[in-house]
DNA sequence: TCTAAAAACTAATAAGTGTTAGTTTTGTAA
DNA sequence: TTACAAAACTAACACTTATTAGTTTTTAGA
């Protein structure tokens, strides 16, 4: 009867998992069926069979391309001559920007990726611990360089991935405050507190 | 066969909302099935409904227990003579401590609520909506005291209650960070950021 | 227009879901 | 010890789940 579109996507698959990822953000990956996940694609439920492999593999596939972006964008920074500030600015500019950008698929990643089959789910977990001390590798060495206060590394990552991710609820507030006011105030908070 | 044993909670029911609490944590609400809550309170699925509802009734009773203790502390700042800035450290101070002593609970009602039923999630809903205007309106007279810089009061609430969301990933590194390091070390990034 | 591949369909399966009914066991107080 | 209530049990129900098998329709290239 109906087909898939694949709308924007390049491929039908993609058109799957893009569906896929504002499903298992506003239901869950266990609520949400694959009946359900055919019906808003406007076909039968085993017609997506054709296309992918099984519920869980749209999971994998949403949860390792947002983990392997923000790899990838830490990457860029390995060999540039900009201060620890700097950079550290910039990776939160990132967060912030791929969150508004991607917003259900970066959801999904970081809510969702519990339901992940072993050894995915080790795999996605290193990956993350990995760019957590990546992290806190440079946060040290601005407090060694003087750029930055003493306190503790892990605190102060902890504290900025929380508040960037926090930009989940920021949806249903895009028409009170402006993208750009978001990202400079919140930057601004985040390296320069908000005590005169 | 054997008997819910009501340990440290008050009673059965509590002892269920309890080991709940930490079932919808692990695997998600909707993953969580009544047989395995039984099994892990040494019990047959049915035994259950002798002291319970329903497993929504057991979802609702653990996020509006939550809701509850964080108005009620806002309720306790009302009628003080704090400065703004005491304020806000304080409440700060007590997500953080509420966070580190009902873990489970509170992840739920963070992670969770989503599975609530119509009414009560707009109760919900609605109630968190209205915590995070009074600690607008806080911010805001911060702002105009001359107290606080002049950031985006949404974006000023959003930092500070997601950063501190995000201890819920503190639990793995108990053992490297003291729970006064990381209590201390937050509060300061979140009032006077991290930059020299 | 014919042909082959892609992609849709229907029907069915085995497993798991929350929950109810009805019954038996357990614990407690007289 | 007996009687009553609390709380466990077994069996079953009506649904929903992801997925497979087998078949038909649609699409695209020669």
């Amino acid at each position: 009867m109906a087909k898939i579109q694949p709308g924007n996507s390049a491929t039908k698959k993609e058109a799957i998992i893009k569906k896929a990822a504002f499903l298992f953000k506003s239901k869950g990956y266990s609520a949400a069926s694959m009946r359900e996940l055919a019906e808003a694609l406007g076909v039968e439920a085993p017609s997506l069979y054709n296309h992918i492999g099984s519920k869980s593999e749209l999971l994998q596939d949403i949860c390792f391309k947002i983990a392997n972006e923000f790899t990838a964008n830490l990457d860029s920074f390995e060999d540039t001559a900009l201060s620890i500030t700097a950079r550290i600015e910039a990776i939160i500019r990132f967060h912030i920007k791929i969150m508004l950008n991607n917003f259900d698929e970066v959801y999904v990643a970081n809510h969702e990726w519990k339901h992940l089959n072993e050894p995915l789910l080790s795999n996605f977990l290193n990956q993350r611990r990995n760019y957590e001390k990546r992290l806190m590798d440079l946060v040290e060495a601005g407090i060694e360089q003087r750029e930055l206060k003493n306190l503790n590394p892990y605190v102060t990552v902890l504290t900025i991935l929380s508040a960037v991710r926090g930009l989940e609820f920021w949806q249903g507030h895009k028409k009170n405050v402006p993208q750009n006011v978001l990202e400079n105030d919140m930057v601004n908070h985040l390296l320069n507190g908000i005590i005169k």
